[in-house]
DNA sequence: GAGAGGTGTCAAAGCGCTTTGGAAACGTAG
DNA sequence: CTACGTTTCCAAAGCGCTTTGACACCTCTC
C-alpha cells in the first residue's frame, strides 16, 4: 500500500493524505482522524527512499568503525557503544549504519558516505591523536561527532570523551598514595588518542611526586585479554617487578590476573591492579564490592549523548560544536592494597 | 554534483551518462571512458535514495538485535558477527543498517523495516525456540536468514548455525572418559534455542552413560562474567559439588576460574572446565596451548556466511533455503583433566 | 540504391513521496 | 448581495536516478 493507492481510497488527493499524516494544520481534525484510520488499517508507512528524496533528508545517521588491518579486531567497547546511540536514535525516528572499514580504505569510505547521501551525520569511532578524518569531514560538509579527541587537531568539532587524563593520574596517585612506586602501565595502542592521554595522567602522577616513568614497565597493544597475560608475566620475571598494574582495560585485567595467580601472587596483597571499566553489560565488575578498582565510565551513556549531540547537529547546522567531557568515577575495589614493605 | 550536471558538462544526455557507468554495453567504449574519467575527475557517485527508488534496490541489509528489556544486554557474540558480515557486505556493494529493539516491540520494528522498504533483506539474530519472528517475515515476504535455529518452527527457511547439540554431547563426553560423574552446566537463558540445543546434547551424552542430569548442577542466565562466577561459587559450595563444568561462553567461563581460584582450587586438575568459544577477537583463548578446552567455532565466519547466503538470496528470490550447520572443533587445553578421586 | 541490421545516443516516463501555488467552498462583514 | 478572509483541499512540479522506446546514422548486402 503506498501514498497513491490510500488516497484513491480514501477519495482524497496525496497531498491531503500526505499532510494529515505529516501533522500539518492546514487539514480539517475530521479528515486527519479518518486519514490516520485508514493508514492504521492498512499498516501504511512511507517509502523511505521516496521521502528522503523529497525530502533532503535521510533519518539516517552512519558508524565508520576502522578494523585494524593488523589484527582484524572489533573494539568491544563498540558494540555496547551503539546500544546507547541506538536507542537515542529510535526515540529521534532515525536509522543507524554501520560501515566497518579497513583502516586503509577510510578517505574513500567518507567520501562515498557524503557524495552519496545516505546518511545525515556520521560518528567516529576510535579517532587518532593525528586524525585526517576530521578535516575530512569538515570539507565535505557532513555533520559529525567524535567518540574520543583528537589532540593534534586544532579546529573545532564535536566530540564526546571520557576525562582519561584526569582518570588516569588520580589511578596512579592512588596507587602512589598505597606505597607503590613500581607501577606498570598496561596500555592500549599508542597511537590511539586515549591512549596517549592515559599515559600523559599516569607520567603527570608519577612527575608530581618526582618519579619518572620506567619504560620497562610500560606496555602498549590492543587491549586482549592475552595481551594482559603476556605482559604482566614478562614484567614480574623481569629483575624489577612492578608492585601495581595500571590496566587500560577490563578485559586486559582480567589477563593481568591470570598472570598474578599463574605466580601465586594474590591480587589486592602481592600486587595491585586498577582497571579503567567501560562497564560493558556482559564484563560487570563485581556485584557489591568490585573485583578490580576501577576508573569508570559508561560507553553505553557516551552512545546515547554522542547520538543526541549529532542529531542536534543535524537539526541546526549552524550551531557550534559541542563538547562533552564525561569524569570517570574512582571505584575502590579488592584488587588493591598497600605495596608489600621491601624485603 | 549530481548525474544532469555531470552529463551536461560533457554534453551528453543522462541516458549515456548513466549507461556509461553502469557497464551497459549500448555505449561505445570512448564514450564510456571518457564519461568515467570525468566521474572520477569530478567525484561523482549516484544518490543512493534516488538510486534505489528508480531500481526498487536498497542495497541495504538490516540487522535487528533484540536487546532483553530485562538486563539491557547486548550480546557480546554479535560483534564479531557483525564484523564478518559487514566485510562481505562491503565486497558486494551492500550496506548494513542496525536495530536495536527491545523485544516487546519487535513486531512493529519488522513491519515498519519491510513496509518502508529500507532494506532488502534481514538478518535475525537470537532467535528463540519459538520465534514469531520467522512467521512475521514469511508473511511480509522479506528475504531473511536467522543466525541460529528456531526448534519448534516448522517452516523452512535460511539459517546459518553450530551444530550446539553435537558439541556439548562431545563436550559431556569427554568429561565422562575422564572420569567426571558430577559434571556442572553453566547454561545460556534457556528460551534461547542454542541453549535448549546444547542442554540436549549435554543430557544425551549422560544419559548414553546411563546417567541424569542433576537438576541441582545446571543453571541457566545471561552469560557474563558475573553469572559464571556466582554459579560457580553456588555450586561448589553444595553438599555434592560438580568435578567438571560445562560452560556457554568463554566471558562466563572466565567467572567460573575466578570462583575456582577463590576457593583455592585448580583448574584443570581439581576441576575441570570446558566451554564453548566463539572465537571474539579481543577475547583469544590463549595462543599455543588454549587455556580452556573449549567448543570452538568462529562467529566471525558465521557472519561472513550468513552475509553471503542472504545475498544470494536477495539475488533470485524464488531460491529454496539454504542451510549452513557449523561443526565445533573441540579443542583441548589446560583447564580439563582427570576427575581427582573420591575419598 | 534500397532495405536490413547494427551501433550509439537521446527524450521522456516513472519510482513514491513532499511541497508549492492555487482554487473551491464556506462563512462573515459591510 | 458583494467582497473578503478562512478553511480545506487539490494538481502539478520536483527530488536524482534508471529504463523504455525511438531515432539517427553507418555499414553491409543483394
Amino acid at each position: 500500500m503506498n501514498l497513491k493507492q490510500l488516497s484513491e481510497s480514501l477519495g482524497l488527493s496525496q497531498t491531503t493524505v500526505s499532510r494529515a499524516l505529516n501533522g500539518y494544520p492546514e487539514v480539517s481534525e475530521a479528515t486527519r482522524k479518518r486519514v490516520q484510520d485508514a493508514a492504521h488499517r492498512h499498516n501504511y508507512r512511507p517509502n523511505t527512499r521516496a521521502r528522503s528524496l523529497a525530502t533532503g533528508r535521510a533519518h539516517m545517521i552512519g558508524h565508520v568503525i576502522p578494523i585494524s588491518t593488523r589484527h582484524e579486531m572489533m573494539n568491544p567497547v563498540f558494540s555496547d557503544f551503539i546500544a546507547g546511540a541506538g536507542e537515542a536514535y529510535a526515540k529521534a525516528g532515525y536509522d543507524m549504519t554501520l560501515s566497518i572499514v579497513p583502516d586503509d580504505a577510510e578517505d574513500a569510505t567518507y567520501r562515498s558516505l557524503a557524495q552519496k547521501k545516505t546518511v545525515d551525520g556520521i560518528v567516529i569511532h576510535g579517532p587518532r591523536a593525528n586524525e585526517r578524518r576530521i578535516k575530512l569531514l569538515q570539507d565535505l560538509d557532513l555533520p559529525f561527532v567524535v567518540h574520543g579527541r583528537a589532540s593534534a587537531e586544532d579546529s573545532d568539532y564535536s566530540w564526546v570523551d571520557v576525562n582519561n587524563r584526569r582518570a588516569f593520574s588520580r589511578a596512579t596517585e592512588l596507587l602512589l598514595d598505597l606505597g607503590h612506586r613500581r607501577i606498570a602501565l598496561v596500555n592500549g595502542l599508542e597511537d590511539m588518542d586515549f591512549a596517549i592521554r592515559r599515559r600523559q595522567g599516569y607520567e603527570k602522577a608519577l612527575r608530581e611526586r618526582g618519579l619518572a616513568a620506567d619504560p620497562a614497565l610500560g606496555a602498549s597493544d590492543e587491549m586482549t585479554e592475552h595481551y594482559g597475560y603476556d605482559t604482566a608475566r614478562r614484567m614480574l620475571a623481569g629483575h624489577t617487578p612492578p608492585t601495581a598494574f595500571l590496566v587500560s582495560s577490563l578485559i586486559s585485567a582480567i589477563g593481568v590476573r591470570r598472570a598474578l595467580e599463574e605466580a601465586d601472587l594474590k591480587m589486592g596483597r602481592d600486587v595491585s591492579v586498577i582497571t579503567h571499566d567501560d562497564e560493558l553489560s556482559y564484563l560487570g565488575n563485581g556485584k557489591d564490592v568490585p573485583i578490580f578498582t576501577a576508573t569508570r565510565s559508561s560507553v553505553r551513556e557516551a552512545g546515547r549523548i554522542a547520538a543526541n549531540t549529532l542529531l542536534e547537529l543535524i537539526e541546526d547546522p549552524a550551531r557550534t560544536p559541542r563538547h562533552h567531557l564525561l569524569e570517570a568515577e574512582l571505584m575502590l575495589g579488592r584488587s588493591t592494597g598497600p605495596a608489600p614493605q621491601e624485603s
